[in-house]
DNA sequence: GCTAAATTCAAACGTACGTTTGAATGAGAT
DNA sequence: ATCTCATTCAAACGTACGTTTGAATTTAGC
């Protein structure tokens, strides 16, 4: 049996040959698991796209549902890490965060990622993550978002007095609907994409969803 | 060669041997494409699904792709002439509609499912189809979405005087992504799904979403 | 430099898929 | 009753997949 945890410590930089290995594995994938989807990419496309031996993807991951939780986990660790650490940072001020607060640093880690290759790749990931079948998502969906979620809605019922929790759970979970629409097409249907649309996107999310859920509407209801 | 394109007028039900196996075979199709994607499902677990030999499946419906644009068709069709239906109703009268009208216009099909065996398959289906490789839906997602997306904007326009054609473009994409996620979870994540707690979310989504297209904020933006 | 473990490799295994085929079957028209 | 054509059927085709194997090769410790 092959140990796959070896979960790299931070600090140290692995590497090995067998690192290496990994890691050009883990971005053949992500590449065409952005531009296929999981299920249409075979192992084979990947280790073929990463100069690799076919055995070596099983070698190093264990199964294809292995190197999936892997791709997922190296890119969505930092960003749940960020999104907590924005929300702690916000937390330590005098005054309890309003919603456009907190809701810009649950989007923060878009923004910082402005110019890097991580916001080329990240949108298409995640958008990928609720495009895939569910019982293939929910574990890691789970590990990954579990705990930010939580933390984020409790952060809402502060700043939202009066609106009850269940209220709170449904307008975060359209929040994440929104954004999903926006990282899987990153603009309008009809208009084509680009990383300007995406990031005009964000500030457009920002209001639309602090404004869904504050709902301090004119409307007629 | 087989002619697929019988498009079954509207009046005359076609009651032959044939579109009773066309009728099983989609019947079969929707729910298993419901349960687990169109990838992960088999034409071999549709036909044995519907007590139909594999064969049909290509005779009827010529590839597994052509049955996928029928199955969709089937519902999404009727779908969106209610919308079109509704906004136009809408429209007749004198003062033009607002925002939450127009909203609820296009949320209506869903409230008027109430109780009907689609608001037990539409949900899944239209989840189903922003979850599937976009290659795969695009050419359905045009046909039968476009049209109504640029009648609703153009309604949007004259309810939010003042407010860019493009914004619209934008918040309205973000209420098709809301509207998506309660469509494809049905409850905020954690809680469990029941058409009970989709009713519930279809009243949060018409007020999320209307706050979030007319953005008269209250917050510090 | 030797040894032992880690890694890579070519090849194959068994399975499941979408699709095709051609004969059997059935109902409606003549 | 027969003919005809749409439909159903069992069977197979070729392909691609995820996974396994066992030998070859590379890497790191002594």
């Amino acid at each position: 049996m092959l140990d796959v945890s070896h979960s790299q410590s931070d600090a140290q930089i692995d590497v090995s040959a067998g690192e290496i290995t990994r890691q050009k594995i883990m971005d053949a994938a992500e590449a065409l698991i952005i531009e296929h989807g999981f299920a249409a990419t075979s192992l084979r496309a990947i280790a073929t796209a990463a100069s690799v031996n076919l055995a070596a993807t099983h070698y190093h991951f264990g199964s294809k549902q292995g190197l999936l939780a892997a791709v997922f986990h190296r890119r969505l660790g930092p960003l749940g890490e960020a999104r907590l650490a924005a929300l702690s940072r916000l937390q330590t001020g005098q005054k309890s965060p309003a919603v456009h607060a907190i809701l810009e640093a649950f989007f923060l880690p878009f923004y910082e990622a402005q110019g890097s290759e991580l916001l080329a790749i990240l949108p298409g990931l995640v958008g990928r993550m609720y495009a895939e079948s569910a019982r293939l998502m929910q574990p890691i969906l789970q590990e990954e978002f579990s705990e930010v979620a939580s933390r984020y809605i409790g952060a809402l019922e502060v700043a939202c007095p009066g609106v009850a929790v269940e209220e709170l759970q449904w307008r975060f979970h359209f929040m994440i609907g929104a954004m999903i629409q926006l990282l899987r097409f990153q603009a309008p249907l009809g208009r084509e994409a680009s990383e300007e649309t995406l990031l005009q996107g964000l500030d457009r999310l920002l209001a639309f969803t602090t404004a869904g859920i504050e709902q301090t509407a004119g409307g007629l209801q």
